[in-house]
DNA sequence: AACTATTTATAAGA
DNA sequence: TTCTTATAAATAGTT
């Protein structure tokens, strides 16, 4: 529009034309900002250059999303209904799916029994029966584990006792050192030494504890 | 900027500013058209008159959603934070539930029990025990229930057999009648009368399937 | 809505 | 990118 008149068509040169694009940018922002204050309007301008380059004018007192949100009242379309949608559709999925979950529970809990049809009951009943078995299985096991590392630790345990006896009688029998304290001498060379002698006398005082249903002898 | 030069501020008249945001509204949609074919761009405009009214540019071969939407891959900034990201919440949290119910479920058959602590392996047991009773003390009910409806109707049917009998007996004697195929009469009166019969001899031949722990006599 | 004097935008060049 | 400037385009005020 100066200098010569333009053909409205793209322009080729890919440097003049992301200048006429910021050129032309300037003024349509520049219009659109006389024309918010001249006639008091709202304008919302969004432009993304060929290179995807985003630039936006927004009227001053107002923002992106108000114009969107007042855009969407207008019209009465929503833009996003498709994302909407397809949330609100998940959602009431996973609800449905939440509320079967919880009653397959209630039901394995013994509740809501009603729910269940006269042959399904006993295949539950077998279901849980199974799966008691598992878990006892399990608790043994674990229990079990328990007991072994706690039968080892007693072990090793005895064994340092022993070989301190040994020696602790080793020196009561070697003049160098003479009559001493014993327990005393103990108890420095091995904090915790007479406690683990009472141990050995009541080794399962806590074991078992946790169910009612079942105690097993700690050492065979 | 013609016949005079005006101060950028708002029109105060009101019919002249409506004329000027007519005219200028459609010079920045030429202008907008002339920067899409020239540059390569894409452009949206929206514009709400001081009296409200909407008029907008979109650039052809788009959407104002799409435009919408690349808006807001743009800026990473999502517009619509407060219904869409409480959603997003909402089914990030139901999602997490769902999954703890699913383990609760794996836990009560029995699977995935590594993910228990030793404490509450016996807890589990206990509770999945005392499920156990109410479900078998709830299959043994309702299994009683029908063995009780089961039952009456055969009292009841053994009746109406004791009253036909009689009355056939009765008629036997009455030489109005004569003689007849008493079975076919009885077939005639009561459809399935001879299965009736079968059936009390034989009357548990399906009850207590479903289950392999328990069954029950049908009669006491 | 049309006209037109004038302002403004801008294409091309620096 | 910015400045310059000749010129095209937009438009304020008028009809």
């Amino acid at each position: 529009m100066a200098r010569g008149k333009i053909q409205i068509k793209r322009i080729e040169n890919s440097t003049n034309r992301q200048v006429t694009y910021s050129k032309r940018r300037n003024g349509i922002f520049k219009k659109a900002n006389e024309l918010t204050v001249l006639c008091d309007a709202k304008v919302s301008i969004i432009m993304f250059s060929s290179t995807g380059k985003l630039h936006e004018y927004i009227s001053p007192s107002t923002t992106t999303k108000e114009f969107f949100d007042e855009y969407q009242r207008m019209l009465a379309v929503d833009l996003w209904t498709s994302q909407y949608q397809k949330m609100q559709e998940k959602l009431k999925s996973l609800k449905e799916m939440n509320m079967n979950l919880r009653r397959e529970i209630r039901q394995r809990s013994g509740q809501c029994l009603n729910d269940l049809s006269f042959e399904q009951l006993p295949l539950l009943e077998q279901d849980i029966d199974n799966a008691l078995g598992v878990i006892r299985e399990r608790k043994f096991k674990v229990l079990s584990n328990q007991i072994e590392t706690k039968k080892k630790k007693l072990r090793n345990e005895a064994e340092i006792h022993r070989r301190l006896r040994s020696e602790f009688e080793a020196r009561m029998e070697d003049p160098q050192y003479g009559l001493v304290d014993n327990e005393e001498h103990y108890e420095t060379v091995i904090p915790g030494f007479f406690a683990l002698r009472l141990q050995q006398n009541q080794p399962n005082a806590h074991a078992g504890s946790g169910s009612d249903l079942t105690t097993y002898p700690l050492l065979d």
